[in-house]
DNA sequence: CAGTATCCACAAGGATACTG
DNA sequence: CAGTATCCTTGTGGATACTG
């Protein structure tokens, strides 16, 4: 799901080329798991890796800790490091990442309107 | 990209579900060049294979012809045969695809905020 | 708790060549 | 023209086990 705009996109290579701008943000929130973290991120604010792991369930912990790594590389998502021992994590949404919510919301959206009654 | 939700979503298993949504519209533009061929389509109305591609360009005909396949069994595209002789084949948005583009509105939106000058 | 280390299986992007 | 057939490589999701 990468491979010409993915990291170009945050020199910002593509501009006005649309389907370029396209493909940046699918390259942020195109991945599985992805657009749910956010969106979870997005609703209940920051919180601990065992509680996001959780809220989604269906997700292994190899794969959550991928994708928010991957989230953290693209500036979406904040990690920092409340405590040391018992380690804490906390994952928040940076500015970037709140700005996502238009496209999280669309998306929501569109897949609640797939099976609505109307 | 596809497990559990890609399929059951069109049979409506998880419409209460909020990351399934997600996950449901996901399926359908999470892949590469998905989001792209709905944005032309979107933009400039049905065409043909060969003006997808050139408006796309990076894309190989390989990979595009198995993305229109997959866009047609999502229920998104329609593909009809325009002539045989020449084989003329022409592309376009089904009504459930063209409820697509807040989404991709607000992918493209957000691709190109990334490098705005404000 | 919050991961990392491994390993696996398969999906997806892509190049090249060929066909109805 | 509009693909299909092949083959290849990497990406990605996932399970299990182990660690600071």
């Amino acid at each position: 799901m990468s491979d010409a705009p993915s990291e170009d996109c945050l020199a910002g290579w593509c501009a006005d080329d649309d389907w370029c701008a396209i493909t940046c943000t699918a390259d942020v929130v195109g991945r599985k798991w992805h657009p749910v973290v956010v969106a979870r991120l997005l609703d209940d604010g920051p919180m601990g890796f065992a509680t996001l792991a959780e809220s989604i369930a269906e997700v292994s912990n190899t794969v959550l800790s991928d994708s928010l790594e991957d989230l953290e590389d693209s500036g979406v998502v904040d990690r920092r490091i409340v405590s040391e021992r018992p380690l804490r994590v906390e994952y928040a949404l940076t500015p970037r990442g709140e700005s996502l919510e238009p496209v999280i919301d669309a998306m929501a959206a569109w897949g609640r309107s797939e099976h609505a009654p109307g």
